[in-house]
DNA sequence: CTGCAGGGGTAAA
DNA sequence: TTTACCCCTGCA
């Protein structure tokens, strides 16, 4: 553990809004001076951008330079992936330009699943939250700049508690989510590992489905934002279902909007790229 | 002030 | 295919 600092210059597809407030992740939290600071695995990181220059500083515990190029997905190129969307129509175009600067992170896995889990029918405010206190009552503690920062817990730091220790964290009927799925993964009745080995998607899906809590759209959103990283998903929230309506369906209730029929289309259009494709238009009309 | 819908879905009926 | 679910917020 030590502090560490990275810098980068005239990086392109960087921008700090974009990369944290996309939806993708929890605990990430700006400061008074536009930063962001979060933890992620046993780091706790501030990022700021000044004109052109991304500058990352903080408790390290690997090489913060490896650290910051695998969580950021900085081996990417976004520019390509970008002008290919961007041929498909105008809405894409447009919500590109909206969201320039989004990258996908490379969440745990781990952490990303019981996320996920906890995001279900609840809101940003209240997600953070309970993550924030489940950090804190079962994480480790990380001391830096004279403040205290928690690290996610792991499967075996929640090995023991009940599901009544969750409810008083006020996690709501994901209580008994959270558990059970702790315990299938901690049996290995899902394996975490071999799925970053697998690279059959459908696969991998199917195995998250098992899980307590994990639906299609939780299934998903793991496959997109976690270490997994399949870009070939397409998540279909309200907001999603609500985009696509507009731009593509136009049925008279959004709500009524078959699931398959979105699929199709995002399939078609956007085919391995749909899971990008669907986070600018999530993004843009959720935002703009 | 009270009541109620709805929020980045899932599981069970 | 429909419905309840915990908790918080916004609004009638």
């Amino acid at each position: 553990m030590r502090e560490q600092e990275y810098k980068i210059s005239n990086i392109d597809s960087f921008e700090l809004k974009d990369i944290f407030e996309c939806g993708q992740c929890f605990r990430w939290n700006e400061q008074q001076d536009g930063s962001y600071t979060g933890v992620f695995g046993d780091n706790v990181l501030n990022v700021a951008k000044t004109g052109n220059e991304v500058i990352f500083k903080g408790i390290c515990k690997e090489d913060i330079k490896e650290t910051v190029e695998k969580y950021f997905d900085l081996n990417r190129d976004y520019q390509k992936i970008k002008s290919k969307l961007e041929k498909i129509d105008e809405n894409m175009k447009k919500s590109i330009e909206y969201g320039q600067g989004i990258r996908i992170l490379n969440q745990d896995l781990w952490e990303t699943i019981i996320s996920f889990i906890i995001s279900a029918n609840n809101n940003i405010p209240r997600i953070k939250g309970i993550i924030e206190r489940l950090s804190k009552k079962y994480g480790k503690e990380i001391e830096w700049n004279d403040t205290k920062y928690y690290t996610f817990p792991t499967a075996k730091d929640l090995k023991d508690v009940t599901v009544q220790e969750y409810r008083e964290l006020g996690l709501g009927f994901r209580d008994i989510r959270l558990y059970e799925t702790t315990q299938m993964i901690l049996d290995k009745k899902v394996d975490l590992e071999e799925m970053k080995n697998n690279p059959n998607t459908m696969e991998v899906r199917e195995q998250l489905l098992s899980l307590s809590g994990v639906g299609p759209k939780v299934a998903d959103c793991i496959l997109l934002f976690s270490d997994l990283k399949r870009f070939e998903v397409f998540p279909i929230d309200v907001w999603v279902r609500r985009v696509m309506n507009d731009l593509y369906i136009h049925n008279e209730d959004e709500t009524k909007v078959n699931k398959k029929q979105i699929e199709k289309i995002a399939q078609e259009k956007f085919g391995d790229l749909a899971g990008l494709a669907q986070q600018y238009l999530f993004y843009w009309r959720r935002e703009a």
